[in-house]
DNA sequence: CTGCATCCGCCTCGATACTG
DNA sequence: CAGTATCGAGGCGGATGCAG
């Protein structure tokens, strides 16, 4: 029953006494998509054990993270979804994953991998700064996940499902994602083999490349590596784009 | 030896093969304040077993964040130190501790406080938006610890050991600490106590209570709580202090 | 005395089987 | 489908040992 707390008057400690332990943050992650069903959680958290994903949704079901709702009407089961406060963890994940791209190995090929994992990963590599004068609208299509980005004045929202009135359509399979955000793949090669296509406004493709910086994870150096600004000053060497 | 990964190509889980077993972060805490010897993290991290740190302390270096140093002449033995990728990870635990502090506990006896968590907690609460115009410089001295804050054109710098030129020097002991930033007890009660003294500038003071809204935590209102600000606008309603 | 390594009991984790 | 029950393996926490 996890009782184990650190007893610290710390916020980083009674912060990990809620979601400090294993797969906690990982079905936070999940959940910040949109509500899941329980198989689906099981699904996308490969090695969880069914009993060790049941006790930690009691947990933050219990401490307010999240709650269970009942779908509506078509669905027959129950769904999970966070609350306010668990979404409210969403700048801390998107630290977390600017951080771990810095250091992430190239996926081997038993390394697993959902599509959806990437919206995190486009709000990780958002460059504001480029986007102020920007409005657009993108959807990606996925083996069957089909997700979709909206800029506007600088702001980056996301969600699953199509968009209302995109710019284009990009459509793929999960191995060549794959291949191309874990920068192994070059896009323009995707493209030219046919593994990955693009139907719409081109110059809105060029866009998105360079607002989710895609270009290879593993030789970026430090400088131009977007990281959580605190103090809303604008990236050394910036430009407007467009 | 640590060697469960979540073999997951996604930036937060990534992030948590490296820093998301228990203590992990909490040391990092201890070191981002400065460089630390094993008695000190030992004596700072309650709990921990002696065997355990010296596990996590290892793993961290391997992986390149922290690294062990030898001390200036007067010091016969090594500390701790974060590396620049050890370091990165301070905006991570700014958002952590704010989003702890929004159902932190109040303390209970057997709640363990050390004054220097405090550094992180400044911050965490940070008021950026009301620091545009200020130039100060604050030290804080409780018990046995001594740290300082800088805050200049809106940026808040901090570090352990005294202040160079400060507007006022403030002087308690742990336990008063403790319950003036939880909440439990209003800063002007302290001092009328005498449990709380503050020497020099007091509008320095005045704004010093302002740019750090240690104000009661536990009744505080989700609109006015500072949370890390992805997009650099300022906070509704913010308005300019002096 | 500091900085660990070893040992040991307990709890957590992860996999499988089972139930409403 | 959504969990609960069970169990072996391993991580954790506390005490102790020991080398520099």
């Amino acid at each position: 029953m996890s009782k184990r707390s650190y007893g610290q008057y710390c916020g980083l400690a009674h912060a990990l006494d809620l979601i400090g332990e294993r797969w906690s943050l990982l079905v936070i992650r999940e959940l910040m998509t949109g509500p899941k069903r329980y198989k689906d959680l099981l699904k996308r958290l490969p090695g969880i054990g069914t009993n060790l994903l049941a006790q930690r949704l009691k947990f933050m079901e219990e401490r307010g993270l999240l709650e269970r709702r009942r779908l509506p009407p078509p669905a027959s089961t129950d769904a999970y979804d966070l609350t306010d406060l668990g979404r409210a963890l969403e700048p801390v994940l998107i630290g977390l994953v600017q951080w771990g791209y810095r250091t992430i190995p190239r996926p081997q090929p038993e390394t697993a991998h959902f599509p959806g994992w990437s919206v995190l990963a486009m709000k990780a590599v958002f460059r504001a700064d480029l986007a102020e004068d920007v409005e657009d609208e993108y959807e990606y299509r996925v083996d069957d996940e089909v997700f979709h980005a909206r800029v506007k004045k600088g702001v980056l929202t996301t969600g699953q499902g199509p968009a209302l009135d995109p710019n284009f359509v990009l459509e793929t399979d999960g191995k060549t994602f794959l291949a191309v955000v874990s920068g192994e793949m070059p896009m323009d090669e995707a493209l030219r083999q046919g593994r990955m296509r693009v139907a719409g406004d081109e110059d809105a493709f060029a866009r998105s490349t360079a607002l989710f910086d895609l270009s290879p994870l593993h030789e970026r150096d430090d400088e131009t590596f977007p990281t959580i600004d605190l103090t809303g000053r604008p990236a050394p060497g910036a430009h407007r784009l467009r």
